[in-house]
DNA sequence: TTAGCATCATTGACACGTCAACCGGTAGGA
DNA sequence: TCCTACCGGTTGACGTGTCAATGATGCTAA
C-alpha cells in the first residue's frame, strides 16, 4: 500500500488512499443503513420512507392538509418527484387531491383514513428500527459526533452550491 | 419540545427528541451527499457512480474482463441489478459481453476502448469531488471518528443480519 | 390591452433498484 | 435412467428519481 500523499502545496489535491478508504466505508455503510432502514419499514407497514415523509408532515399539517408545493418545500423535495409520489400514493389510497378553494392553480392534499392508520401503525416500529439500527450502535459520544459530523458536510455542501 | 426521554427499564425504548433530530440530520446530509456526488460526476463524465464502480472493477482485472457472477461479487451487487445495469452500459457501448469460453454457462464482461477512456477521464474529476466534498469539509479527527462511526454502524447492520 | 414572464402542478421519457419468475445446463440420488 | 435441485444469468413488472417540456393561471410592463 503505497502512500499516495497528495500533501504539498496546500492546493486541490486528490485524497490519500487512507481517506479514500474512510470514505468508501463511511459512504457506503450510510447507504445501506438508509436501505436497511428502508425495506424494515416496508416489511412493517408496507409503506415506503417517502409515503412515511409525506404522511408525516400532513399528519402534522392542521386539518391533515397541505398544499402541494407547501408539502414539497416542507419535506424539501421537488415539485415533480412529489407529483409522482402522490400519483402513486392516491392510487394506493393513502391521500386525495382536490383543487384548492382558496388558491385557483393550487392543488391541496389531503390525508385518508386509509393514510393515517397506516401511519399510525408504521412510526412506533419505524421509530424502533432507528433505535436499533443507529441509536444503539453507536455509543453517546458518537452520536455527538455524528451529529457534527452532518453539520459540517451540510455547510459544505451549501457553500459550494451547486457547483 | 417536550422531552420525550424513553429511559427506564433499560429495554427496547424509542429514541429521545434529541437522537432523532441527529439521526435525521445525519440520514439526510449524507444523502445529499451522495446525491450530489453522483450529479459531479454525471457532469463531468457522463458517468452514474454505477458505471463507474463496474468500470473500475473491469480496469482493474487482468484482461480488463471479469464473469459476471464474480463482478457482481467484487462490487456487492445483486446478479439482477448488474444484469441489467450492464445491459444499459453495453447500449452506451461501455462494455461488451460474450459468451465465457471456460464456462459453459458464464458471461463474461469485456471492457471496451469507449468504456476504458471514459472511467480515465472521470476518475480525477471524481477523486477530486471526494476530496472537496467530505475530506477538505471535516477535520482530521472528524474523519477518524466517521471511519469508527463507519464501523459501528456496520457491524450493527451485520450483527442484525437482514431481522 | 396585450405580450411577455414567473408560478403551480402535471406529464413523459428515461435511469436505476428490487423482487419474483424464468431458462438452460450441470450434478446427485432414487 | 429420470427426477430433482441448484446454479448462472436474464427478464418483466413495478416503485422510485431526475430532467425537460407542457398546461394553466396570474402579474407586470410596453
Amino acid at each position: 500500500m503505497t502512500d499516495t500523499t497528495p500533501g504539498r502545496r496546500g492546493g486541490r489535491q486528490l485524497p490519500t488512499a487512507e481517506e479514500l478508504r474512510t470514505w468508501r466505508g463511511f459512504i457506503e455503510t450510510t447507504a445501506a443503513l438508509s436501505s436497511r432502514l428502508e425495506s424494515r419499514l416496508q416489511g412493517d407497514s408496507a409503506l415506503s420512507t417517502g409515503d412515511y415523509a409525506v404522511l408525516l408532515a400532513l399528519s402534522e399539517a392542521q386539518g391533515q392538509a397541505m398544499r402541494s408545493s407547501e408539502l414539497a418545500s416542507h419535506i424539501g423535495w421537488e415539485r415533480s418527484r412529489l407529483s409522482h409520489h402522490l400519483g402513486r400514493m392516491e392510487r394506493r389510497g393513502l391521500i386525495r387531491r382536490q383543487e384548492c378553494a382558496t388558491v385557483p392553480r393550487g392543488a391541496e392534499v389531503l390525508l385518508t383514513k386509509v393514510g393515517a392508520d397506516a401511519f399510525a401503525g408504521a412510526t412506533v416500529p419505524h421509530l424502533r428500527a432507528i433505535r436499533e439500527l443507529f441509536v444503539d450502535a453507536l455509543t453517546p459520544d458518537q452520536i455527538v459526533a455524528a451529529g457534527e459530523i452532518a453539520t459540517a458536510l451540510r455547510a459544505r455542501l451549501d457553500t459550494l452550491g451547486k457547483g
